[in-house]
DNA sequence: GAACAAATAGACAAAATACGTCTAATCGTC
DNA sequence: GACGATTAGACGTATTTTGTCTATTTGTTC
């Protein structure tokens, strides 16, 4: 069962690269078998479909990326720079590799069509993260919540929000890190106590 | 009939960067038609067949290789500066753009199935303007070809020749250029007169 | 080296996709 | 309104891909 997923993991490993270049269409079940240097057939014992592959591929890298998020923000340091690291690693996980700019569009619609529930458990995964740290970090006076009237979640719910927003107005040119940093320091000052 | 190149050269320059990212066999018309803006119908208007398309996309790319070979090459300045410049001018032309290095290698083969003749003639063609420009060098004494025993034709041959195989055996690491450069200064060791 | 599980090549029918052709409708220009 | 150029869309055919299956090979364990 173990050596099973091992297996798995390393046809997924193989198998994202090939979607990020060629788009979910245009991969075909013999491009990753290759990829993956084992023949069509053992594939197929892996995976019943192509469909179930991507699947088990978003999964992964949604694990993988949550990981990531989950020891960046138990880092020490102040909770707004732990914030950025961590939708930095949210980003850089799930939405730069994919970002070739053509196959980015087709990829994630069919990322939402076949793997929709991963996508969104780990989107509220992130949030009840981002959440539990602005809690934390408010027990602990380090920042004050209560003159913006917001609890965590609401805060945690805007940044997710304006991360989502920034990603899709600016695709993937360049200023999404700017904006990013923008509202880190909007939010460090809206947060930070002793200020007005 | 003008109208109809311009139109043609149109399609080919949004169908080369189409083809050298998905490879020959993954694109498809209805790819070139989106990228050139076009129905799928107008495309067949202009080309008859996906193979006629990529006949002409390499005509295509070969004529302006060319052109600016000769370019390069009518410059002022000495010779062997002269040919470096021509060589990178066709390698950028005809090969960087495609070193994809997945669909490099298809790419090539399928060019030599349907297009073997327009490479060997810009190949005969780039043969014979090294040799004229060699030719000229020597009429001006700028090199002297005596002390190696060989024709302007024998030289370019060479230059060409180890082109080849210099590209053959790094591919697109980059080595190659390194490579280049130390032809050139054989050659231009061997070539310069007042020299033993 | 016999026994066993895992991986493979290769063939296969069914489904999906691409090709190349055609017609009828739309668009822009004169 | 007439004209040529462009288009959407449907079409049959050919090719490719999918997913399944069997027989064979490979590698391991006893």
């Amino acid at each position: 069962m173990e050596k099973q997923d091992h297996k798995s993991a390393l046809i997924l490993d193989a198998a994202l690269p090939v979607f990020a270049r060629y788009g979910f269409q245009k991969t075909t079940m013999a491009d990753i078998a290759r990829a993956a240097e084992i023949s069509r057939a053992s594939l197929y014992l892996a995976f019943n479909s192509k469909e179930e592959l991507f699947r088990a591929g978003s999964a992964r890298a949604h694990e993988q990326t949550m990981s990531d998020v989950e020891a960046v923000l138990g880092r020490t340091g102040n909770v707004v720079d732990r914030i950025a690291a961590a939708i930095s690693a949210f980003q850089e996980g799930l939405i730069a590799p994919f970002s070739k700019s053509e196959n980015a569009k087709e990829l994630f619609d069919i990322n939402m069509q076949l793997a929709a529930d991963i996508t969104t458990t780990a989107r509220s995964r992130l949030l009840d993260l981002l959440a539990k740290a602005l809690s934390n970090a408010q027990a602990q006076g380090e920042i004050d919540l209560k003159p913006i009237e917001a609890s965590p979640i609401d805060v945690a719910s805007l940044i997710a929000a304006a991360m989502d927003g920034i990603k899709h107005s600016f695709s993937a040119d360049g200023p999404s890190v700017e904006a990013l940093r923008l509202l880190m320091r909007v939010l460090s000052l809206a947060l930070t106590p002793g200020r007005r």
